[in-house]
DNA sequence: AAAATAACGTTTCTTTTGAAACGATATGCT
DNA sequence: AGCATATCGTTTCAAAAGAAACGTTATTTT
């Protein structure tokens, strides 16, 4: 704890940190869409995204989906649990594999993914059009390389 | 509620879906950033934000921060009292209008945050050093364009 | 000036979250 | 085979978060 005050204080502009303006971007933008989520169809962030997920791979278990979102289990129990209730998603456990949990869409879950998909697609579209299409490119070239970066650091 | 099934039913994918990727990578940033200062400092996000902005505005009240922090006046609150207690900040009525407290850091608050600041921006740094200069500077500029849009959409 | 309304920040109450404990199944070791 | 260890998903328990009610002070209306 060194208190030698020679060196001048950094400077800091939360404005310019970057963990922090993404992190409130995000969040502004997560809040918007789950309140579409919520009131057009009763779900949850967590439950959209698993319902999301089993729209475009099919079938997973419970611990795949906790790698592909970054949920904990229990957060993706709860949601599981309570899509199973609607009638969403069906589970089935896995042969080879008494453990696990096979998840998939029902019909219902595809209906009402077949009407979700084109709001949030078109929500999204309209907070995009404030870039061109180039922009909109970097912007994602961008974000998998913090990505990849994240992941250096992480593992270091 | 129209189910007229003529139009092929749309694509998403999450990896490609903006609100989802940027929701993912803030965050894992924030908790790795997170943990840091819990580790070092003990402080949780939401009192690190209000000390931030406390070093870089030196004076505000609870409701100001809601604002630029997007917090709940009731996190603040608790955040903004924890802080009290460690004296890491003070609060004092203000003149003009008996109801609101003029937040500034202490002695105490300004010495942490010349140890917090530079760990912080070093791990920007570190995080960063994927991206050149140009590239960098694009970020923050599709961000603030996202931002603004963002405020559109929601006035609107 | 009095009464009604609104704003600031705290507290209470309810819901949501994450960590750890758990039952059940699988795997690895001796 | 038998025992230890690890993994899957659920549940329990404790901490964190948000919504609404509150006390207090300002502002607006009449």
């Amino acid at each position: 704890m060194s208190h030698a005050p020679s060196s001048p204080p950094p400077e800091l502009q939360l404005e310019q940190f970057l963990p922090y303006r993404l992190a409130h971007l995000a969040e502004r933008i997560s809040q918007s869409l789950a309140q579409i989520y919520a009131r057009e169809f009763e779900l949850s962030i967590a439950e959209w995204r698993i319902l999301a997920w089993l729209h475009q791979r099919s079938s997973l278990t419970a611990s795949q989906i906790c790698e592909l979102t970054d949920m904990d289990k229990a957060r993706v129990s709860r949601a599981v649990k309570s899509l199973g209730e609607r009638e969403l998603l069906a589970r089935q456990r896995t042969h080879r594999d008494q453990r696990s949990m096979r998840l998939s869409l029902t019909e219902a879950g595809q209906a009402l993914m077949a009407e979700a998909i084109p709001l949030a697609l078109a929500w999204e579209g309209e907070l995009v059009d404030a870039l061109s299409g180039a922009e909109y490119r970097d912007l994602f070239r961008l974000l998998n390389k913090l990505d990849a970066r994240l992941d250096q650091l992480v593992e270091a």
